[in-house]
RNA sequence: GGCCCCGUAGCUCAGUGGAUAGAGCACCGGCCUUCUAAGCCGAUGGUCGCAGGUUCGAAUCCUGCCGGGGUCGCCA
């Protein structure tokens, strides 16, 4: 529990001596009483709007409640003083040597300060990336995988048991076309003269190797087989390659899933799930035969736009479960619906254990959240809960010229080049800097930049920064220990000046941070922490120029500095943890 | 037209029920021959898109409107 939510519950407790007729009051009432850190300095430590929230319930004037609510709290000795202030708020400002005490509870905690403890929390299932296997991974593809890490790690380190899956779509339409480049590459690599590569087919040189490799496998074998014949075997080899590529630009993002799950096993010989999903389905009535009304626009001035085929087909009845229409399972020529065979794998996902489910899609999918919800819900008769977290378009630039990216296959800029321009951290912190529902600027200029202004850089070097310190205490004071929890045991009340007072509040607020950014699923959280923290150290440093007896090595005091660096090693933890979480790496140096 | 997202300082964005709405950049002013390199300090700057509503209290919640983006049958 962090110390925020520990003062809430002592209000709550004095709560019942101030105000006896509080005992009758309901739970989710006292719920809402929090403590937080006031924005303003000036009004102490902690404020908490217990007695806003209550004097409605109470039938009392909120400044009465807090003005007996501080006179309890007074009593207690971690409180040097309990004010009332505005329209009812309770300030509370804390005894000398408490934040002190908090410092060493940090350092004793070590690396695990912040997070949960591992399995407290549900199993949860996030699906990221799940990119085509048609190519290697863009940078379009870029965000939504480094959001789904950073929520996946958000979630774990609350404590939830986590699963990292991906879904392959190796089944439709576009993994035959990709046969068919492949095929082309493969004729290629025999000596044929190929021309163009047909519109439909995948034109992109990523493939020649592939279909290179397929020669040397294969000779020229399959040139002599039918269609029917070679295309499954294309297909597969094509798709094994494809993702193998894709594998290894994830990597080169960091990101490594649990699981990576073929569509096409959904459909496999004997095995049709989605054929027993149907069945499912309709013996539950959720299945049916009818035809859906036109869009609008459709209906609309006619002319132009191509004429409304009505047409008699099996539908789930989404509209029961908060859709707006009934949504397709089976096309007209009898296959499944990408949908039909999508809500095949969230129920398998439900059966492997998974009562909560997060997909993170681009945002041009958000026509398909409600159905998927929707679905979810009929699967699991109401058990399980999909939600699904969006993210929006990146928009490149270099030195703030916009970098073209034409549908032309060669132009496309790939994850591999983005990440090997500017380096994986700088590609994941700043894909984190935006809330994920807002579109993102990024400049391959500004992101690479050494300077204050660029926030990565910024962050790495504060940590680079602690570590620098830690150098310079083993060559000047060789007999002061390093070791987190023995630091812990310094005389921390000698941190006293209010640079140094500042930072131990603000890796207080940590755990609340870790925990608000899990829970709405919003990994910038933890980028704005981690700035202000870094800017907090960086200001504190600072003013060792000016003053050098604020500088943490005091050689003629190594009480006061090994105070100081038990600080320095905690902001230095806080930085690490936060970087983890996002993904990017926390360096000892800067070079 | 329906649905989803966005609208906060000149620019890029934080802030989703609390006190006088914050940061970075840009602009302006000052400092910086340092031993802690990748500068420092400060000032200016806002009708939180508009209009209602709920609330003791709204940038935050609800309704309507305006503006921008996305999406809209059997594609994936």
């Amino acid at each position: 529990m962090n110390l925020f939510d520990v003062f809430a519950e002592r209000i709550r407790s004095a709560l019942g001596k101030a105000v006896p007729q509080a005992a009758s009051l309901a739970d989710d009432i006292l719920a809402r009483v929090v403590v937080e850190p006031p924005r303003d300095p000036a009004h102490g430590d902690l404020a908490s709007n217990a007695a806003l929230i209550l004097a409605k319930p109470l039938g009392m004037k909120p400044r009465d409640i807090a003005t007996r609510l501080a006179a309890e709290l007074a009593h207690d000795p971690e409180v040097e003083a309990a004010e009332v202030a505005g329209p009812g708020f309770l300030n509370l400002r804390l005894a000398q040597g408490f934040w002190a005490r908090e410092l060493g509870a940090i350092l004793h905690a070590g690396e695990r300060y912040g997070y949960g403890e591992p399995g407290s929390g549900e199993a949860v299932n996030v699906e990221y990336v799940s990119a085509n296997p048609t190519g290697p991974m863009h940078v379009g593809h870029c965000r939504g995988a480094v959001v789904g890490d950073a929520i996946a790690n958000l979630l774990a380190a609350i404590g939830e048991a986590v699963s990292r899956e991906y879904y392959i779509n190796d089944a439709g339409a576009q993994v035959d076309a990709l046969a068919r480049s492949v095929y082309l590459r493969y004729l290629e690599a025999l000596g044929e003269a190929i021309g163009e590569i047909p519109k439909g087919l995948y034109p992109g040189d990523y493939l020649v190797p592939v279909g290179k490799a397929l020669a040397e496998t294969h000779g020229a074998a399959l040139k002599a087989m039918p269609e029917e014949e070679w295309l499954p075997l294309v297909r597969d080899f094509a798709i094994e390659a494809m993702m193998a590529t894709i594998r290894d630009d994830l990597a080169r993002l960091n990101i490594c899933h649990d699981v990576f799950f073929s569509e096409r096993t959904l459909t496999a010989e004997g095995n049709d799930k989605v054929a027993e999903l149907i069945d499912w389905l309709e013996a539950r009535d959720l299945v049916y035969w009818g035809t859906l009304p036109p869009p609008k626009g459709h209906e609309q001035d006619g002319g132009e736009e191509e004429a409304w085929d009505e047409r008699e087909q099996l539908l789930f009845r989404a509209t029961e479960f908060g859709d707006d229409v009934d949504r397709a399972l089976k096309k007209a020529d009898g296959s499944y619906t990408y949908f039909a065979s999508d809500i095949a794998y969230h129920y398998d996902k439900y059966r492997r254990g998974f009562a909560h489910m997060i997909d993170i899609w681009g945002a041009d999918h958000g026509g398909y959240v409600k159905r998927m919800r929707a679905a979810v819900k009929a699967i699991s008769e109401g058990e399980a809960e999909l939600e699904v977290q969006l993210s929006q378009l990146v928009r490149l630039s270099r030195g703030g010229e916009p970098v073209r990216m034409s549908k032309r296959a060669g132009d496309l800029v790939t994850l591999r080049d983005v990440v090997e321009e500017v380096g994986r951290d700088a590609v994941r912190f700043m894909m984190l800097t935006r809330k994920a529902d807002a579109p993102l600027d990024f400049d391959f200029q500004a992101v690479t930049e050494q300077s204050k202004d660029n926030p990565v850089f910024y962050v790495q070097y504060a940590h680079a920064r602690t570590a620098s310190v830690r150098r310079q205490f083993r060559e000047e004071l060789p007999e002061v220990p390093l070791e987190a929890s023995l630091l812990a045991a310094a005389d921390l009340s000698r941190l006293a000046d209010p640079g140094e007072l500042q930072l131990v509040k603000i890796l207080c607020d940590w755990p609340r941070v870790l925990r608000a950014a899990a829970l709405s699923r919003e990994p910038h959280r933890i980028a704005y922490y981690l700035y202000d923290l870094a800017n907090a150290f960086h200001v504190h440093w600072n003013k060792g120029k000016e003053s050098p007896q604020l500088r943490f090595i005091k050689s003629d005091d190594i009480e006061t500095s090994r105070a100081r660096l038990a600080l320095v090693t905690a902001v230095g933890m806080v930085i690490r943890a936060g970087l983890n979480v996002l993904g990017v790496a926390a360096p000892e140096e800067m070079r």
